[in-house]
DNA sequence: TATGAGAAAATAAACGTTTTCTTTTCTGGG
DNA sequence: CCCAGAAAAGAAAACGTTTATTTTCTCATA
């Protein structure tokens, strides 16, 4: 078996509570017996049983990670191994690991969070989401577990730690930016609606519509999924109507991705057609073709106040809500270009 | 205080250890006691401690996976992303959890792994890649503790288990398609050579060269950082040849992406005046500019074995050893052209 | 009516820590 | 040289399970 504090104890002439104290670094025991312990411990080589430790502490020094759905399809997009480069930088820095919940369908999810939280595997976790009306939020607010949300909160914002962009201001902005240059048929391609990311940048874009005088058309809105095959289909469906828009606003890289495919089938050319602005900067927006004109919302930024935030959460219960609005910055590239007739 | 198995075992009027019999659904307890205590455990909502049960049972029910370097740096690279997605499919077939290890420098991801597995958080670990004298494998197998690498082993290769490509035969072919267009001059643009799948490529690379009559220069041969700065260098030195590449073996689809980027700065074009064919075929080959000729190495796939075969090493110790090789196919596109003079 | 086999459930000892409460050992002031 | 009080270390309970061992119960058989 394994070597335990027993056995170093043992060796070192202690009490297991004293090793257990060295360990801890306690001012309560003398410099010459923690000598004595840690060279026992060399010795052995001694590691401590972090599920021991758990079960005594009721802590894990561990994060969990909830995903909109399955792993399967969110690590298609570019946005969560971004999001978790910045949750691991946070993490590292504070001795935290990291865990994964996995699931396929909704409900699933759902078990694995709940087991992951009453199995006290995770000291809390970090939502990479917000839709309206999520069963995990609810269950996470009325057992009082350590959450943070990124995106903002459906319900009780003022109650809930969250990280966000200000995504209404940046999707008018987006969008203005395609009015300056002249176009007057804007297209909005966005995720599900019940994702508040969707809805905040679909009110920027209306907004800056309104702001400008132009008409707001429901069938130049359309919703698919955060991938590439969701922005393929809303191309198709957009591309069908009697009268086109000219510019896009795209609710995400990959699915701006999707749409420059369809519209190369369909030898239309971007931005001599029709211009887009889309979503996130991820590394595909830089490569693209043509490069994307996109809004960088700093996923790493957001990721690191996120796990920042839910540490100090659990190191300390009485930390008081907050709000990270995290900047955003419109990379103009190649994807827009004037509204000629 | 949270409801455990003592509430549950007072309320429905038995000992502990039988509502644990309960839960395991052993056949020791007759259905009459089962419905009861299941009807206990309802009316308080009870959920097993996963903690207790780890530290009772010695299994965690947790996979651990283990980076290259930094999560930082990993999770720029898309090959990591997929892989997991392959891993995680199979770790949640399974119910197995999964667990990262983060470290900044390689003797900080080497003390992470150490604790993950001496703490006992984990059942088992995943190596995500594989090179020389790498020290976490040596402590691996030194201490007994289950372990998949994907990729192939530097040493002991038949005593470890692992997923991997026949990169050998991959380059070859990729340099072979190469040669088939007409190109003589090709160089090879791979990562630090303490990588086992650069060694592989590179050798795949040479044998082709010299099947063909061409010669061999060393010249041609550049390694760099599997990232788009990698690239950008490789191509930087590449270009400050008096007698340029005509075609180019990359390693890597995201170091191709790099590389296509400082030929365009160069006013450089593909494949009119230099080829690419890279490796990995993911998402972002199929959208670059032009789109990438690349070896698909099925990712997921090696992710999917690495997992399955970790799962049933963990849960069988006398797992005997195994080596899965998954398929390649080499993904025709634009960034390759005949040599023209 | 005992007896004993076999089923069902209870008891208690692990698992490896932390931590509260005690006890022991120093130290130095009178 | 004694003793109070501080400092150091130890004993034991707790964390929530699992599981080997023991007890209790039931009922068929002698």
């Amino acid at each position: 078996m394994n070597v335990t504090i027993k056995d170093v104890a043992k060796l070192a002439n202690v009490a297991p509570s004293t090793v257990s104290r060295v360990i801890a670094d306690s001012p309560r025991i003398s410099e010459k017996t923690k000598k004595k312990v840690r060279e026992a411990m060399k010795e052995l080589g001694y590691h401590p049983n972090f599920i021991a430790r758990s079960l005594a502490n009721k802590s894990t020094q561990v994060i969990g990670l909830v995903m909109p759905s399955s792993a399967d399809k969110v690590f298609q997009n570019p946005f969560f191994p971004e999001v978790i480069r910045g949750i691991s930088k946070a993490a590292h820095e504070k001795k935290y690991a990291l865990q994964m919940s996995i699931g396929e369908r909704e409900d699933d999810i759902y078990d694995g969070v709940i087991e992951m939280l009453q199995g006290r595997r995770v000291d809390g976790v970090i939502l990479l989401y917000s839709r309206m009306n999520d069963q995990i939020t609810k269950y996470l607010q009325k057992n009082g577990f350590p959450f943070v949300v990124i995106g903002k909160p459906h319900k009780k914002t003022e109650q809930i730690t969250h990280v966000d962009n200000d995504n209404y201001r940046a999707a008018r902005e987006a969008t203005e930016h395609l009015i300056e240059l002249g176009h007057e048929r804007i297209a909005f391609v966005g995720g599900n609606l019940n994702y508040m990311v969707t809805v905040d940048r679909l009110l920027g874009y209306e907004k800056a519509l309104k702001d400008a005088g132009l008409p707001y058309r429901k069938e130049y809105i359309v919703h698919e999924e955060f991938l590439k095959e969701g922005g393929q289909e809303a191309m198709k469906e957009l591309l069908s109507l009697e009268e086109r828009p000219t510019a896009l606003v795209v609710a995400d890289d990959l699915m701006a991705l999707g749409v420059l495919n369809t519209l190369d089938e369909m030898k239309l050319r971007v931005p001599e057609d029709i211009s887009i602005v889309s979503f996130n900067n991820v590394l595909l927006s830089e490569f693209s073709c043509p490069p994307l004109t996109s809004v960088d919302i700093n996923i790493f930024q957001l990721g690191y106040e996120a796990a920042k935030s839910l540490i100090q959460k659990v190191e300390n219960p009485n930390e008081p809500i907050k709000r990270i609005i995290i900047p955003h910055t419109l990379i103009k590239r190649c994807s827009c270009g004037y509204f000629r007739k």
